[in-house]
DNA sequence: CGGGGACTTGAGTACTATCAAGCGATGTGG
DNA sequence: CCACATCGCTTGATAGTACTCAAGTCCCCG
Protein backbone atom coordinates (compact mmCIF):
# COMPACT_ATOMS: atom_id res chain seq x y z
CA UNK A 1 0.00 0.00 0.00
CA UNK A 2 2.93 2.23 -0.49
CA UNK A 3 2.59 3.56 3.78
CA UNK A 4 5.51 2.17 4.75
CA UNK A 5 7.14 5.55 6.00
CA UNK A 6 4.41 6.28 8.32
CA UNK A 7 4.75 2.96 9.98
CA UNK A 8 7.81 4.73 10.92
CA UNK A 9 6.41 7.74 12.43
CA UNK A 10 6.20 6.51 15.88
CA UNK A 11 8.80 3.59 16.87
CA UNK A 12 12.00 4.75 18.46
CA UNK A 13 11.00 3.63 21.80
CA UNK A 14 8.15 1.34 21.46
CA UNK A 15 6.46 1.50 24.78
CA UNK A 16 4.82 5.32 25.20
CA UNK A 17 2.16 6.77 26.95
CA UNK A 18 -0.69 8.34 25.76
CA UNK A 19 -0.02 11.87 25.61
CA UNK A 20 -3.61 12.62 27.70
CA UNK A 21 -2.92 10.56 30.30
CA UNK A 22 -1.13 11.71 32.96
CA UNK A 23 0.16 9.30 34.88
CA UNK A 24 1.48 9.66 38.84
CA UNK A 25 5.34 9.46 38.25
CA UNK A 26 6.98 6.47 39.84
CA UNK A 27 3.66 4.01 38.93
CA UNK A 28 3.40 1.58 36.64
CA UNK A 29 0.93 2.33 33.64
CA UNK A 30 -1.42 -0.45 31.69
CA UNK A 31 1.25 -0.81 29.34
CA UNK A 32 3.17 -2.94 31.53
CA UNK A 33 0.55 -5.50 31.61
CA UNK A 34 1.67 -6.01 28.40
CA UNK A 35 5.38 -5.93 29.05
CA UNK A 36 6.07 -9.80 28.81
CA UNK A 37 3.74 -10.52 25.83
CA UNK A 38 5.51 -10.90 22.42
CA UNK A 39 5.16 -8.96 19.46
CA UNK A 40 3.01 -9.53 16.72
CA UNK A 41 3.39 -7.57 12.79
CA UNK A 42 0.25 -7.52 10.58
CA UNK A 43 0.96 -5.78 6.91
CA UNK A 44 -1.46 -3.33 5.47
CA UNK A 45 -5.10 -4.70 5.43
CA UNK A 46 -4.75 -7.51 7.74
CA UNK A 47 -7.71 -8.14 10.51
CA UNK A 48 -6.44 -8.10 14.04
CA UNK A 49 -10.04 -8.80 14.99
CA UNK A 50 -13.67 -9.87 14.00
CA UNK A 51 -16.69 -8.47 14.63
CA UNK A 52 -18.92 -11.19 16.27
CA UNK A 53 -16.11 -13.13 17.39
CA UNK A 54 -15.72 -13.96 21.18
CA UNK A 55 -13.71 -11.35 22.45
CA UNK A 56 -10.82 -13.07 23.41
CA UNK A 57 -7.64 -11.09 24.01
CA UNK A 58 -7.18 -7.29 24.82
CA UNK A 59 -4.58 -5.53 22.78
CA UNK A 60 -1.93 -3.30 22.87
CA UNK A 61 -0.74 -0.99 19.54
CA UNK A 62 3.16 -0.48 19.99
CA UNK A 63 3.06 1.02 15.96
CA UNK A 64 0.94 1.95 13.16
CA UNK A 65 -2.55 2.66 12.10
CA UNK A 66 -5.71 0.75 12.69
CA UNK A 67 -9.61 0.96 11.58
CA UNK A 68 -12.40 -0.16 13.47
CA UNK A 69 -15.10 -0.69 11.62
CA UNK A 70 -18.67 -2.57 11.06
CA UNK A 71 -20.78 -3.47 8.43
CA UNK A 72 -24.36 -3.42 7.64
CA UNK A 73 -26.55 -4.02 4.76
CA UNK A 74 -25.69 -3.02 1.28
CA UNK A 75 -22.25 -3.31 2.02
CA UNK A 76 -22.00 0.17 3.90
CA UNK A 77 -19.09 0.01 6.38
CA UNK A 78 -19.02 2.73 9.28
CA UNK A 79 -15.76 3.42 10.64
CA UNK A 80 -16.08 3.08 14.82
CA UNK A 81 -12.60 4.95 14.95
CA UNK A 82 -8.95 4.80 14.16
CA UNK A 83 -6.35 3.42 16.66
CA UNK A 84 -2.63 4.70 17.08
CA UNK A 85 0.44 3.62 19.00
CA UNK A 86 -0.20 3.67 22.55
CA UNK A 87 -4.05 2.92 22.37
CA UNK A 88 -5.57 0.08 23.87
CA UNK A 89 -8.05 -2.08 22.47
CA UNK A 90 -10.89 -4.46 23.66
CA UNK A 91 -10.95 -2.75 26.90
CA UNK A 92 -15.13 -1.81 26.59
CA UNK A 93 -16.01 -4.71 25.03
CA UNK A 94 -17.66 -8.01 27.10
CA UNK A 95 -18.64 -11.21 25.39
CA UNK A 96 -18.37 -10.41 21.75
CA UNK A 97 -16.13 -8.25 19.43
CA UNK A 98 -18.52 -5.50 18.46
CA UNK A 99 -16.43 -4.46 15.44
CA UNK A 100 -13.47 -5.74 13.35
CA UNK A 101 -10.28 -4.37 13.05
CA UNK A 102 -7.24 -3.82 10.38
CA UNK A 103 -4.56 -2.63 9.97
CA UNK A 104 -4.35 0.49 7.86
CA UNK A 105 -0.65 0.50 8.13
CA UNK A 106 2.06 -2.26 8.83
CA UNK A 107 1.34 -2.52 12.76
CA UNK A 108 3.04 -3.70 15.81
CA UNK A 109 0.81 -5.31 18.55
CA UNK A 110 0.79 -7.01 21.73
CA UNK A 111 -2.27 -9.04 23.42
CA UNK A 112 -2.83 -10.63 26.28
CA UNK A 113 -5.86 -13.07 27.44
CA UNK A 114 -9.14 -10.75 28.05
CA UNK A 115 -9.45 -12.60 31.54
CA UNK A 116 -6.02 -12.29 32.45
CA UNK A 117 -5.81 -8.28 31.59
CA UNK A 118 -9.31 -8.10 33.60
CA UNK A 119 -7.54 -9.74 36.42
CA UNK A 120 -4.40 -7.90 36.65
CA UNK A 121 -6.51 -4.41 35.64
CA UNK A 122 -9.36 -4.34 37.78
CA UNK A 123 -7.48 -5.78 40.72
CA UNK A 124 -5.18 -3.23 41.11
CA UNK A 125 -5.26 -0.08 42.80
CA UNK A 126 -2.63 1.41 40.95
CA UNK A 127 -4.39 0.22 37.23
CA UNK A 128 -7.52 0.58 38.24
CA UNK A 129 -8.27 4.77 37.42
CA UNK A 130 -5.94 4.37 34.50
CA UNK A 131 -8.07 1.72 32.57
CA UNK A 132 -11.38 3.85 33.95
CA UNK A 133 -10.01 6.94 32.78
CA UNK A 134 -9.51 5.02 29.09
CA UNK A 135 -12.89 4.18 28.99
CA UNK A 136 -14.32 7.22 29.97
CA UNK A 137 -12.30 9.06 27.38
CA UNK A 138 -13.17 6.63 24.86
CA UNK A 139 -16.64 7.61 25.80
CA UNK A 140 -16.32 11.26 25.53
CA UNK A 141 -14.89 10.91 22.09
CA UNK A 142 -18.00 8.80 21.21
CA UNK A 143 -20.29 11.32 22.19
CA UNK A 144 -17.84 13.80 20.10
CA UNK A 145 -18.53 11.57 17.32
CA UNK A 146 -22.38 11.55 17.46
CA UNK A 147 -22.73 15.16 17.90
CA UNK A 148 -20.08 15.32 14.27
CA UNK A 149 -22.31 12.65 12.61
CA UNK A 150 -25.73 13.81 13.56
CA UNK A 151 -25.67 18.08 13.47
CA UNK A 152 -22.26 18.90 11.52
CA UNK A 153 -22.02 19.66 7.70
CA UNK A 154 -19.66 17.95 5.51
CA UNK A 155 -17.39 20.75 5.47
CA UNK A 156 -17.46 20.85 9.31
CA UNK A 157 -17.45 16.99 9.63
CA UNK A 158 -13.64 17.08 7.53
CA UNK A 159 -12.32 20.54 9.59
CA UNK A 160 -13.10 18.55 13.03
CA UNK A 161 -11.48 15.51 11.67
CA UNK A 162 -8.55 17.07 10.67
CA UNK A 163 -8.31 19.26 13.96
CA UNK A 164 -8.38 16.66 16.10
CA UNK A 165 -5.71 14.90 14.42
CA UNK A 166 -3.45 17.78 14.40
CA UNK A 167 -4.45 17.69 18.15
CA UNK A 168 -3.69 13.96 18.53
CA UNK A 169 -0.35 14.09 16.82
CA UNK A 170 0.55 17.49 19.26
CA UNK A 171 2.46 15.65 21.91
CA UNK A 172 4.68 13.61 19.08
CA UNK A 173 6.86 16.27 17.45
CA UNK A 174 6.49 19.32 19.19
CA UNK A 175 4.88 21.06 16.52
CA UNK A 176 1.27 20.87 15.41
CA UNK A 177 0.77 22.12 12.44
CA UNK A 178 1.07 18.23 10.88
CA UNK A 179 -1.42 16.37 10.02
CA UNK A 180 -0.66 12.83 8.62
CA UNK A 181 -3.38 10.96 7.17
CA UNK A 182 -2.45 7.37 6.80
CA UNK A 183 -5.63 6.20 6.21
CA UNK A 184 -7.51 6.55 2.61
CA UNK A 185 -10.74 8.83 1.59
CA UNK A 186 -12.61 6.06 1.90
CA UNK A 187 -11.49 5.32 5.63
CA UNK A 188 -11.93 9.48 6.04
CA UNK A 189 -15.55 8.67 4.25
CA UNK A 190 -16.50 5.92 5.96
CA UNK A 191 -15.62 7.37 9.82
CA UNK A 192 -17.36 10.93 9.18
CA UNK A 193 -20.46 9.25 7.18
CA UNK A 194 -19.83 10.85 4.05
CA UNK A 195 -18.50 9.46 0.47
CA UNK A 196 -14.98 9.77 -0.53
CA UNK A 197 -16.00 12.51 -3.43
CA UNK A 198 -17.26 14.72 -0.68
CA UNK A 199 -13.91 13.96 1.82
CA UNK A 200 -11.95 15.13 -1.52
CA UNK A 201 -13.94 18.01 -2.45
CA UNK A 202 -13.76 19.70 1.00
CA UNK A 203 -10.18 18.75 1.53
CA UNK A 204 -9.57 20.50 -2.23
CA UNK A 205 -11.77 23.66 -0.89
CA UNK A 206 -9.77 24.07 2.55
CA UNK A 207 -6.59 24.29 0.48
CA UNK A 208 -8.10 26.72 -2.31
CA UNK A 209 -9.24 28.73 1.10
CA UNK A 210 -5.69 28.64 2.15
CA UNK A 211 -6.62 26.68 5.65
CA UNK A 212 -4.40 24.34 4.95
CA UNK A 213 -1.63 23.04 2.23
CA UNK A 214 -0.96 19.55 0.82
CA UNK A 215 2.26 17.59 1.29
CA UNK A 216 1.42 14.95 -0.74
CA UNK A 217 -1.86 12.63 -0.06
CA UNK A 218 -1.05 11.79 3.24
CA UNK A 219 0.17 14.54 4.88
CA UNK A 220 -1.73 18.40 5.33
CA UNK A 221 0.57 21.60 6.66
CA UNK A 222 -2.14 23.77 8.64
CA UNK A 223 -1.70 27.18 7.25
CA UNK A 224 -4.78 28.94 9.61
CA UNK A 225 -5.50 26.68 12.50
CA UNK A 226 -7.70 29.70 13.74
CA UNK A 227 -9.71 28.96 10.90
CA UNK A 228 -9.80 25.35 10.73
CA UNK A 229 -11.44 25.73 14.36
CA UNK A 230 -13.91 27.97 12.87
CA UNK A 231 -15.17 25.46 10.29
CA UNK A 232 -15.10 22.87 12.46
CA UNK A 233 -17.45 24.37 13.85
CA UNK A 234 -17.75 23.44 17.62
CA UNK A 235 -18.62 26.94 19.50
CA UNK A 236 -21.95 26.94 21.69
CA UNK A 237 -23.03 30.23 20.68
CA UNK A 238 -26.72 30.44 20.81
CA UNK A 239 -28.81 28.27 23.53
CA UNK A 240 -32.13 29.97 23.41
CA UNK A 241 -34.93 28.94 21.20
CA UNK A 242 -33.88 25.75 21.79
CA UNK A 243 -34.53 24.38 25.28
CA UNK A 244 -38.45 23.12 24.62
CA UNK A 245 -39.15 23.57 28.68
CA UNK A 246 -38.30 26.57 30.83
CA UNK A 247 -34.32 26.54 32.09
CA UNK A 248 -34.91 26.72 35.72
CA UNK A 249 -33.55 24.49 38.86
CA UNK A 250 -36.33 22.15 40.54
CA UNK A 251 -36.77 22.54 44.27
CA UNK A 252 -36.22 19.34 45.98
CA UNK A 253 -39.11 17.83 46.79
CA UNK A 254 -39.30 16.00 50.57
CA UNK A 255 -40.35 12.63 49.54
CA UNK B 1 -46.93 19.98 29.30
CA UNK B 2 -50.01 17.19 29.04
CA UNK B 3 -47.41 13.97 29.67
CA UNK B 4 -48.56 13.80 33.12
CA UNK B 5 -49.69 10.02 32.34
CA UNK B 6 -46.47 8.93 31.21
CA UNK B 7 -44.70 9.72 34.19
CA UNK B 8 -47.01 7.21 36.10
CA UNK B 9 -45.99 4.61 34.07
CA UNK B 10 -43.10 2.79 35.32
CA UNK B 11 -44.09 3.54 39.28
CA UNK B 12 -44.87 1.28 41.64
CA UNK B 13 -42.15 0.00 43.54
CA UNK B 14 -39.43 2.86 42.62
CA UNK B 15 -36.33 0.98 42.71
CA UNK B 16 -35.98 -1.12 39.70
CA UNK B 17 -33.62 -3.33 37.92
CA UNK B 18 -32.13 -2.75 34.54
CA UNK B 19 -33.41 -5.69 32.78
CA UNK B 20 -30.55 -6.21 30.87
CA UNK B 21 -28.38 -6.18 33.99
CA UNK B 22 -28.87 -10.19 35.63
CA UNK B 23 -27.46 -9.57 39.21
CA UNK B 24 -26.19 -12.43 40.76
CA UNK B 25 -29.11 -13.57 43.24
CA UNK B 26 -28.55 -12.12 46.66
CA UNK B 27 -25.93 -9.36 45.38
CA UNK B 28 -26.65 -5.76 46.22
CA UNK B 29 -27.00 -3.68 43.13
CA UNK B 30 -25.66 -0.29 41.96
CA UNK B 31 -28.67 0.88 42.98
CA UNK B 32 -28.13 0.49 46.99
CA UNK B 33 -25.88 3.00 47.39
CA UNK B 34 -28.42 5.45 46.13
CA UNK B 35 -31.21 3.94 48.95
CA UNK B 36 -30.10 6.30 52.09
CA UNK B 37 -30.50 9.79 49.55
CA UNK B 38 -33.66 11.95 49.19
CA UNK B 39 -35.56 11.81 46.05
CA UNK B 40 -35.66 15.15 44.27
CA UNK B 41 -38.81 15.74 41.47
CA UNK B 42 -38.13 17.53 38.34
CA UNK B 43 -40.91 18.97 36.61
CA UNK B 44 -41.18 18.71 32.47
CA UNK B 45 -38.44 20.40 30.80
CA UNK B 46 -36.47 21.47 34.06
CA UNK B 47 -32.77 21.56 33.69
CA UNK B 48 -31.06 18.31 35.76
CA UNK B 49 -27.13 18.78 34.98
CA UNK B 50 -25.54 21.58 32.55
CA UNK B 51 -23.07 20.79 29.71
CA UNK B 52 -19.59 22.23 31.19
CA UNK B 53 -20.42 22.59 34.89
CA UNK B 54 -18.12 20.59 37.53
CA UNK B 55 -19.63 17.32 37.46
CA UNK B 56 -20.30 17.05 41.43
CA UNK B 57 -22.67 14.30 41.17
CA UNK B 58 -24.37 10.81 39.84
CA UNK B 59 -27.67 10.19 39.63
CA UNK B 60 -30.10 7.61 39.62
CA UNK B 61 -33.29 8.12 37.74
CA UNK B 62 -36.33 6.83 39.73
CA UNK B 63 -38.91 7.71 37.58
CA UNK B 64 -39.40 9.45 33.90
CA UNK B 65 -37.76 10.18 30.88
CA UNK B 66 -35.19 12.33 30.51
CA UNK B 67 -32.25 13.68 27.25
CA UNK B 68 -29.19 14.55 27.58
CA UNK B 69 -28.06 16.91 24.62
CA UNK B 70 -25.30 19.44 23.60
CA UNK B 71 -25.94 21.92 21.56
CA UNK B 72 -23.48 23.22 19.12
CA UNK B 73 -23.43 26.81 16.55
CA UNK B 74 -26.48 28.49 14.99
CA UNK B 75 -28.62 26.87 17.65
CA UNK B 76 -28.28 23.41 16.47
CA UNK B 77 -28.83 20.39 18.95
CA UNK B 78 -27.48 16.96 19.21
CA UNK B 79 -29.45 14.62 21.67
CA UNK B 80 -26.64 11.95 23.45
CA UNK B 81 -29.20 9.57 24.30
CA UNK B 82 -32.59 9.12 26.85
CA UNK B 83 -32.06 8.62 30.35
CA UNK B 84 -35.37 6.02 32.03
CA UNK B 85 -35.86 4.91 34.83
CA UNK B 86 -33.17 2.33 36.20
CA UNK B 87 -30.32 4.79 34.58
CA UNK B 88 -27.64 6.00 36.37
CA UNK B 89 -26.14 9.18 34.96
CA UNK B 90 -23.07 10.21 35.36
CA UNK B 91 -20.91 7.08 35.77
CA UNK B 92 -18.93 8.15 32.36
CA UNK B 93 -18.00 11.82 33.09
CA UNK B 94 -14.88 12.50 35.41
CA UNK B 95 -13.91 16.71 35.01
CA UNK B 96 -17.24 18.33 34.06
CA UNK B 97 -20.64 17.31 32.77
CA UNK B 98 -19.92 16.58 28.96
CA UNK B 99 -23.91 17.33 27.96
CA UNK B 100 -26.82 19.10 29.55
CA UNK B 101 -29.59 17.11 31.04
CA UNK B 102 -33.33 17.78 31.14
CA UNK B 103 -36.68 15.88 32.11
CA UNK B 104 -38.57 15.12 29.25
CA UNK B 105 -41.65 13.96 31.50
CA UNK B 106 -41.91 14.71 35.78
CA UNK B 107 -38.52 12.99 37.13
CA UNK B 108 -37.97 11.31 40.37
CA UNK B 109 -33.88 10.85 40.72
CA UNK B 110 -32.00 10.48 43.42
CA UNK B 111 -27.85 11.95 43.83
CA UNK B 112 -25.03 11.48 45.35
CA UNK B 113 -21.49 12.97 45.12
CA UNK B 114 -19.59 11.65 42.82
CA UNK B 115 -16.27 11.24 44.81
CA UNK B 116 -18.67 8.92 47.15
CA UNK B 117 -20.18 7.02 44.27
CA UNK B 118 -16.38 6.36 43.31
CA UNK B 119 -15.47 5.33 46.50
CA UNK B 120 -18.14 3.18 46.44
CA UNK B 121 -18.77 1.61 43.83
CA UNK B 122 -14.88 1.07 42.57
CA UNK B 123 -13.90 -0.06 45.72
CA UNK B 124 -16.35 -2.89 46.39
CA UNK B 125 -15.65 -6.33 44.41
CA UNK B 126 -19.35 -6.97 44.13
CA UNK B 127 -20.45 -3.40 42.85
CA UNK B 128 -17.29 -2.78 40.38
CA UNK B 129 -18.19 -5.82 37.58
CA UNK B 130 -21.45 -3.85 37.44
CA UNK B 131 -20.22 -0.78 37.43
CA UNK B 132 -17.94 -1.66 34.14
CA UNK B 133 -20.64 -3.46 32.52
CA UNK B 134 -22.82 -0.10 33.05
CA UNK B 135 -19.71 1.28 31.17
CA UNK B 136 -19.83 -1.03 28.58
CA UNK B 137 -23.14 -1.52 27.71
CA UNK B 138 -22.81 2.50 27.57
CA UNK B 139 -20.40 2.00 25.12
CA UNK B 140 -21.91 -0.69 22.52
CA UNK B 141 -25.22 1.85 22.32
CA UNK B 142 -22.96 4.75 21.86
CA UNK B 143 -21.18 2.73 19.06
CA UNK B 144 -24.62 1.82 17.52
CA UNK B 145 -25.47 4.98 17.56
CA UNK B 146 -22.34 6.04 15.60
CA UNK B 147 -23.03 3.61 12.55
CA UNK B 148 -26.98 5.22 12.51
CA UNK B 149 -26.06 8.40 11.99
CA UNK B 150 -23.29 7.79 9.85
CA UNK B 151 -24.85 5.33 7.28
CA UNK B 152 -28.23 4.55 7.69
CA UNK B 153 -30.99 6.33 5.90
CA UNK B 154 -34.16 8.33 7.79
CA UNK B 155 -35.97 5.23 7.35
CA UNK B 156 -33.54 2.97 8.87
CA UNK B 157 -32.90 5.80 11.35
CA UNK B 158 -36.68 6.38 12.30
CA UNK B 159 -37.18 2.20 12.52
CA UNK B 160 -34.08 1.55 14.66
CA UNK B 161 -34.93 3.55 17.10
CA UNK B 162 -38.73 2.28 17.62
CA UNK B 163 -37.15 -0.89 17.71
CA UNK B 164 -34.62 -0.13 20.36
CA UNK B 165 -37.86 1.48 22.49
CA UNK B 166 -39.79 -1.43 22.07
CA UNK B 167 -36.86 -4.00 23.10
CA UNK B 168 -36.47 -1.47 26.54
CA UNK B 169 -39.97 -1.45 27.13
CA UNK B 170 -40.14 -5.38 26.21
CA UNK B 171 -39.43 -6.03 30.20
CA UNK B 172 -41.42 -4.01 31.94
CA UNK B 173 -45.26 -4.97 30.45
CA UNK B 174 -44.30 -8.36 29.36
CA UNK B 175 -45.81 -7.35 25.72
CA UNK B 176 -42.95 -6.35 23.34
CA UNK B 177 -45.71 -4.51 20.79
CA UNK B 178 -46.02 -1.46 22.42
CA UNK B 179 -43.85 1.41 21.62
CA UNK B 180 -44.37 4.38 24.21
CA UNK B 181 -42.38 7.55 23.22
CA UNK B 182 -42.60 10.09 25.74
CA UNK B 183 -39.87 12.41 23.82
CA UNK B 184 -41.57 14.82 21.08
CA UNK B 185 -40.51 14.45 17.64
CA UNK B 186 -38.28 17.20 18.12
CA UNK B 187 -36.18 14.99 20.40
CA UNK B 188 -36.45 12.56 18.30
CA UNK B 189 -35.25 14.50 15.18
CA UNK B 190 -32.39 15.59 16.89
CA UNK B 191 -31.44 12.24 18.57
CA UNK B 192 -31.87 10.41 14.55
CA UNK B 193 -30.18 13.44 13.36
CA UNK B 194 -33.05 14.25 11.10
CA UNK B 195 -35.68 17.06 10.85
CA UNK B 196 -39.00 16.97 12.91
CA UNK B 197 -40.31 17.00 9.31
CA UNK B 198 -38.62 14.04 8.24
CA UNK B 199 -39.54 12.01 11.21
CA UNK B 200 -42.94 12.68 10.99
CA UNK B 201 -43.39 11.63 7.56
CA UNK B 202 -41.55 8.32 8.38
CA UNK B 203 -43.76 7.20 11.17
CA UNK B 204 -46.74 8.25 8.65
CA UNK B 205 -45.10 6.21 5.94
CA UNK B 206 -44.93 3.12 8.47
CA UNK B 207 -48.88 3.56 9.91
CA UNK B 208 -49.73 3.50 5.99
CA UNK B 209 -47.41 0.44 5.34
CA UNK B 210 -49.23 -1.32 8.35
CA UNK B 211 -46.12 -1.76 10.08
CA UNK B 212 -46.92 0.14 12.97
CA UNK B 213 -50.17 1.96 13.97
CA UNK B 214 -50.48 4.75 16.04
CA UNK B 215 -52.18 4.96 19.14
CA UNK B 216 -52.12 8.82 20.12
CA UNK B 217 -48.63 11.03 19.33
CA UNK B 218 -47.07 9.12 22.26
CA UNK B 219 -47.82 5.65 21.59
CA UNK B 220 -47.42 3.48 18.90
CA UNK B 221 -48.60 -0.37 18.61
CA UNK B 222 -46.25 -2.59 16.65
CA UNK B 223 -48.39 -4.49 13.78
CA UNK B 224 -45.26 -7.10 11.69
CA UNK B 225 -42.09 -6.56 14.11
CA UNK B 226 -40.30 -8.84 11.27
CA UNK B 227 -40.76 -5.64 8.54
CA UNK B 228 -39.98 -3.29 11.14
CA UNK B 229 -36.99 -5.23 11.94
CA UNK B 230 -35.84 -5.67 8.09
CA UNK B 231 -36.14 -1.88 7.51
CA UNK B 232 -33.89 -0.84 10.54
CA UNK B 233 -31.37 -2.54 7.98
CA UNK B 234 -29.24 -4.08 10.95
CA UNK B 235 -28.20 -7.45 8.81
CA UNK B 236 -24.54 -7.68 7.31
CA UNK B 237 -25.48 -9.39 4.45
CA UNK B 238 -22.62 -8.13 2.02
CA UNK B 239 -19.07 -8.30 3.67
CA UNK B 240 -17.02 -8.34 0.02
CA UNK B 241 -15.69 -5.42 -2.12
CA UNK B 242 -15.60 -3.23 0.65
CA UNK B 243 -12.19 -4.38 2.88
CA UNK B 244 -9.47 -2.47 1.36
CA UNK B 245 -7.15 -5.07 2.28
CA UNK B 246 -6.77 -8.97 1.86
CA UNK B 247 -9.21 -10.10 4.47
CA UNK B 248 -6.25 -13.02 5.68
CA UNK B 249 -5.47 -13.79 8.92
CA UNK B 250 -1.57 -12.81 9.73
CA UNK B 251 0.87 -15.08 10.80
CA UNK B 252 2.87 -13.97 14.27
CA UNK B 253 6.44 -12.30 13.53
CA UNK B 254 8.37 -13.64 16.28
CA UNK B 255 10.09 -10.02 16.69
C1' DC C 1 8.39 3.43 -18.45
C1' DG C 2 3.86 1.46 -18.15
C1' DG C 3 -0.11 -0.34 -15.41
C1' DG C 4 -3.17 0.19 -11.80
C1' DG C 5 -5.08 2.01 -7.82
C1' DA C 6 -6.09 6.14 -5.21
C1' DC C 7 -7.62 10.42 -5.71
C1' DT C 8 -9.75 14.52 -7.96
C1' DT C 9 -13.08 16.88 -10.56
C1' DG C 10 -17.39 17.40 -13.20
C1' DA C 11 -22.41 16.71 -14.31
C1' DG C 12 -26.74 15.19 -12.94
C1' DT C 13 -29.73 13.11 -9.29
C1' DA C 14 -31.84 12.02 -4.93
C1' DC C 15 -32.67 12.34 -0.31
C1' DT C 16 -33.52 15.17 3.25
C1' DA C 17 -33.94 20.06 4.77
C1' DT C 18 -36.43 24.23 4.49
C1' DC C 19 -40.35 26.97 4.03
C1' DA C 20 -45.19 27.16 4.44
C1' DA C 21 -49.83 25.89 5.27
C1' DG C 22 -53.23 23.11 7.51
C1' DC C 23 -54.84 19.88 11.10
C1' DG C 24 -56.12 18.26 15.66
C1' DA C 25 -55.93 18.14 20.51
C1' DT C 26 -55.73 20.85 24.67
C1' DG C 27 -56.87 24.44 27.56
C1' DT C 28 -58.82 28.95 28.47
C1' DG C 29 -61.84 32.79 28.59
C1' DG C 30 -66.02 34.83 27.23
C1' DC D 1 -70.60 25.37 26.89
C1' DC D 2 -68.48 26.71 22.98
C1' DA D 3 -65.34 29.76 20.32
C1' DC D 4 -60.78 30.47 19.90
C1' DA D 5 -55.82 30.64 20.69
C1' DT D 6 -51.90 27.71 21.08
C1' DC D 7 -48.85 24.12 20.45
C1' DG D 8 -47.27 19.99 18.58
C1' DC D 9 -47.68 17.51 14.69
C1' DT D 10 -48.68 16.43 9.79
C1' DT D 11 -48.59 17.27 5.00
C1' DG D 12 -47.24 19.72 0.73
C1' DA D 13 -44.06 22.33 -2.37
C1' DT D 14 -39.50 23.75 -3.25
C1' DA D 15 -34.56 24.01 -2.47
C1' DG D 16 -29.99 22.48 -1.29
C1' DT D 17 -26.39 19.49 0.27
C1' DA D 18 -24.32 15.50 -0.40
C1' DC D 19 -24.63 11.23 -3.33
C1' DT D 20 -24.10 8.76 -7.72
C1' DC D 21 -22.13 8.06 -11.96
C1' DA D 22 -18.38 9.06 -14.98
C1' DA D 23 -14.06 10.80 -16.65
C1' DG D 24 -9.71 12.26 -16.01
C1' DT D 25 -5.29 12.91 -13.27
C1' DC D 26 -1.66 11.76 -10.22
C1' DC D 27 1.24 8.82 -7.93
C1' DC D 28 3.18 4.57 -6.61
C1' DC D 29 5.20 0.33 -7.79
C1' DG D 30 6.64 -3.20 -10.52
Amino acid sequence: MGLKMFSQAHTGNVVKMVPALVLPPGQAGLHTIFDKQPTECFDSGAAVIWEGDPAGHVFEILDGTLRAFRLIGDGRRAIIGFLNAGDILGVTLSERYLYSVEAITPCKIRRIARLRFDEIAVNSPDLRPQLLARMREEMASAQNQMVLLGRKTAEERVSSFLLARAQSMAGQSGTRRFIVLPMSRLDIADYLGLTIETVSRVISKLVKMGVVCAQGRHTLLIKSADRLALLAGDEDDDEDGWSVGARTRQAVWPN
